[in-house]
DNA sequence: AATTATTTTAATCATTTGATTAAAATATTT
DNA sequence: AAATATTTTAATCAAATGATTAAAATAATT
């Protein structure tokens, strides 16, 4: 065998228990998921991944915040800038929300299902909530379109962008295009939704 | 303990086990479901579930049909419907799927995450695809905008529709709203989602 | 009432699964 | 090079889990 410097080995074998971790985790969700199959995917001896990360519900929350952050750290510099007008700041989540979604399309439904299985343990401690409804962006909303809650709004904006990743394997097999002509839906939805959305804010 | 004739007992063992079954596969998903919290349930012996179903796997399949029903049932006679004009009928699919979410506001979590998990025994099965894509309703929607696939106005909608259930966790952290505050929210949004809609036709 | 068929139970299996332990291998420090 | 610390492995545990079996209880039929 190889030799290997300490500090090379910590990070590439804890990295690579991680890495595992994180693809088995997505695919299978939390409870279909066996540490056997984490530790085979990442070539190891399965004892390795407690002796890294004492247990299979630390290392899955160590995932899961992750993916967390990932799935709603994205709007949160956007809808709190105080600067950026709301036309330009609808267009932006749009379009970063879908180059993202794009190339984690299994991120929603893993991200969502597994909060819903587990409420105690993330559905508080995610204050994207609070920092949401205090934002500017539900503020310009309001001042727009006042008789109409703001959360009506975000709802339908965050919808349309997520929804058809989340119902991907319908409308997959309902229209039966493939991955290129999913992904290119989607590239054409980065300019859809905006103009939908200036409609809808029109029309209300 | 008192007699039972026994078509009441066949029938009243059985359903309370399927009925059973049904509310916690809804509740925690197929993989994190054990077979004896589904016995504990419904009251009944563990040796009776598969006495009377053969395995959780078949029992999982019963349970997960009628939901696959019940979410896409409810469109396809509106979407296939010759007679009724498209703005009808965004109507209809609107009110209908709202009414019957709020009474199952598990449902579409449930069944997508679950599909997501067994593509290979249930995404092909679901037919609701190709129903849809040659749909009069994809019809109506081509000739009123021939510009834009109709499929995009198809994933706005049902995006709009279904996505705050999906998302409830989030946005009811997110605004602090209890059950009876969503539930009116649901209820505004069968008005708005049709006027959305309407001006999202026009405006493409 | 006696016999047969159906339903239910208690006990138990064989696997699977998350986790631990003690020893071996490797790396680091002295 | 020797001593010490860290990483990795093989073997194993205890608990959980899906499923079965044989017997008991109940219902239906003759």
């Amino acid at each position: 065998m190889a030799k290997k410097l300490k500090l090379e080995a910590d990070i590439s074998t804890e990295e690579k228990i991680k890495a595992a971790a994180t693809t088995v985790f997505m695919q299978k969700g939390y409870a279909a998921t066996r540490t056997r199959d984490i530790a085979e995917a990442a070539e190891i001896n399965l004892a390795l991944l407690n002796y890294y990360f004492r247990s299979k519900e630390k290392l899955f929350e160590i995932v899961m915040l992750e993916k967390v952050q990932k799935l709603f750290g994205l709007i949160i510099p956007i809808v709190t800038d105080e600067t950026m007008d709301l036309e330009k700041k609808i267009e932006l989540i749009t379009a970063n929300y879908i180059d993202m979604l794009v190339e984690n399309q299994d991120l929603p439904i893993f991200v969502l299902s597994e909060i819903k299985n587990h409420p105690e343990k993330f559905a508080n401690r995610i204050q994207a909530g609070s920092l949401l409804s205090n934002s500017s962006f539900v503020k310009q909303l309001h001042e727009k379109v006042p008789h109409v809650n703001p959360i009506q709004f975000l709802m339908s904006v965050i919808g349309m962008i997520i929804f058809p990743f989340v119902g991907k394997p319908i409308f997959q097999t309902a229209t039966g295009a493939d991955s290129t002509m999913f992904n290119g839906m989607m590239e054409e939805r980065k300019k859809l939704i905006p103009i939908w959305v200036k409609a809808m804010m029109a029309a209300s």
